[in-house]
DNA sequence: TGATTTTGCTTTAAGCATAAACTTTTGCGA
DNA sequence: TCGCAAAAGTTTATGCTTAAAGCAAAATCA
């Protein structure tokens, strides 16, 4: 998965390290593990997690997006993207056309199939992500993404110092 | 990164979803922001974060480790194991050995290369880290630690249906 | 208008990851 | 001891991901 880089010990600390560490280490499994989860679930029904995620931002612009876009909402680069719409257009699960006003852009939306599709497995997703996060109550769950909140503004200010002297 | 799943809208709110989504979409979002600030501080220095992760497994096993050791370490797969031992025994950074008591295993050990390679990547490693968490009181990283093993608890409960009968 | 830059997308090369098939070695049981 | 199953690694096929190079269309601007 490329994602671990270093192990919890069986006593919770980790070698030479501390605890900045570890606190990483537990949150990366965790979206590692549920993550993982999800994938092997999706690959049961023969698709992806990247696939799924085109479909669902594609499910919420029924007007169509273009492959840029696409690349913007999903933080992934562009010719990533270009790769999973063939696959999906490929399948009928999405259709592209050219866009009208610019030659250059290609409008990419669900066939009906493929909202069809994406429906059921849209389903699917909520339960199992519901099933995952079962044992926390209304008020851990609150907690969490509180300080998940801060969690991310303490990252992002944290690389701010790269765009200091723009 | 294809670890997206959905976004989060713009008011905080997921079109059609439910709390747990959004939790689960803020999770994986800080998840991945770190993720990939690691992943591009270590190609700065000419690394990557699998690469990382082998050597520091094997810097904690100064005795050296088997391939499937370090692919059980890892969580990642035994083919994966393969390609980046090889590439880092090519750089001179690990060294291979048979094994005298069983001729399919093979030991893969630090050099002192890679030793002084890695001391240097880790501490700087774990500087990124801090920073990053910088921004989080203690209580804060406590709090969070606590909610993580419950949440990690939560989702191994909710995968135990497929063991149960075995 | 004409030249330059920007934008949208594709292609290519490299790396990471898995599953599945395969080889070799080991170990175990009849 | 023979035969066969299990284990250690490798290889292959497939897919995701990025960065970088490239092409064509559009926009900017002198």
């Amino acid at each position: 998965m490329s994602k671990s880089v270093i192990r919890e010990k069986h006593d919770g600390h980790i070698s030479g390290g501390k605890a900045d560490i570890r606190l990483w280490l537990r949150l990366l499994g965790c979206s590692t593990v549920i993550e993982k989860r999800l994938r092997r679930k999706l690959a049961e029904r023969s698709s992806t997690l990247p696939r799924f995620d085109v479909m669902a931002a594609l499910e919420r612009h029924p007007e169509g997006l273009t492959m840029s876009a696409l690349s913007r909402q999903l933080f992934v680069s562009n010719g990533n993207i270009t790769h999973l719409v063939h696959w999906l257009a490929k399948e009928g699960l999405v259709a592209l056309k050219q866009c009208s006003r610019d030659g250059r852009s290609t409008i990419t939306q669900l066939t009906p199939k493929g909202a069809a599709a994406f429906e059921v497995l849209s389903r699917e997703h909520h339960q199992w992500v519901e099933a995952m996060f079962a044992g926390l109550g209304v008020e851990d769950r609150n907690a969490l993404f509180a300080l998940l909140g801060k969690l991310r503004a303490s990252v992002e200010e944290s690389g701010e110092e790269n765009v200091r002297a723009v």
